[in-house]
DNA sequence: ACGTCGAAATCTCTTACCTCA
DNA sequence: ACTGAGGTAAGAGATTTCGAC
């Protein structure tokens, strides 16, 4: 934020181009209020409020995102502004906080988005490497058996040189089908692309994300939603990846 | 209990003004 | 001096909320 300011005169405070003025009865203190509407679409008078006024009103909108009538009013006559214009500053700063919380959604999504992705490149490789391992182990259970066909009595196991027992062609596919690698990831169909959508689901569900709100400044839940947390599964000890399992 | 109505509050989009680079 | 971009106060209309009947 770029820190220009004019001090505005006092005159132009209470008189901010052409109003009319209505007098109405505030509900709670049975006060009257002056709600102003402007005639003159040319506001030739437009100032900026004050630094400290802008602070008082900062730091009410820390507590609470919005004023009740009676504390509108207080506020109003504690900085020297119009009841109208406290409430059209906390309008205008409900949608500028909005707006500044959707970036930081966004970026905050994006960057989970671009982590998993990374993560699953690196499983897809991993998964490469290990189909070309079994393929590896394929053949060389073949041969042995080729070279002993005829000889041995139809053994249907291979016996490893950590003792671990083969099992025959038919078995072996489904097997291994139920091994799993180091990381826990099971081996998966060549359709990686289907994981991929099912587990992000954001053709489906576009917006199930946004229904994850949590209260912005005041406690109020009015406004956008947190990310934190979303992938962030550590607490209950669930991998992200237990999803392919 | 339910529907309707009106007033007030709020939201969203827009305009006008101001400042700065 | 002029201009365009960006921030902000305020206008205007739509929508929501809430109490009275």
């Amino acid at each position: 934020m770029r820190s220009y300011h004019i001090q505005p005169h006092k005159e132009d405070q209470i008189l901010v181009g052409e109003y009319t003025q209505r007098i109405m009865e505030d509900p709670y203190s049975g006060m009257p209020e002056v709600t102003t509407t402007k005639k003159k679409k040319n506001n030739k008078n437009k100032r900026r409020f004050s630094d400290e006024q802008i602070r008082s009103l900062e730091s009410m909108f820390e507590s609470e995102s919005r004023l009740e009538p009676r504390k509108k009013l207080q506020v109003a006559k504690d900085i020297g502004l119009q009841p109208r214009q406290v409430a059209i500053w906390f309008q205008n700063k409900r949608a500028r906080w909005k707006s500044k919380q959707l970036e930081r959604d966004y970026t905050m999504l994006q960057s989970n988005y671009d982590n998993l992705a990374s993560k699953y490149e690196s499983l897809k490789k991993e998964k490469q490497a290990l189909a070309f391992q079994l393929q590896k182990l394929k053949e060389l259970v073949k041969k042995p058996k080729e070279e002993d066909d005829g000889q041995c009595c139809g053994d249907q196991q291979v016996i490893t040189m950590e003792g671990e027992a083969i099992k025959s062609d038919s078995e072996e596919q489904h097997s291994f089908s139920m091994e799993r690698s180091e990381h826990g990831l099971g081996v998966l169909s060549d359709d990686d692309s289907t994981i991929m959508t099912s587990y992000f689901e954001l053709e489906q569900e576009p917006t199930s994300f946004i229904t994850m709100v949590e209260p912005g400044p005041g406690g109020d839940d009015w406004h956008s939603f947190e990310t934190d947390g979303l992938f962030d599964q550590s607490s209950n000890g669930y991998q992200w990846w237990d999803f392919w399992s």
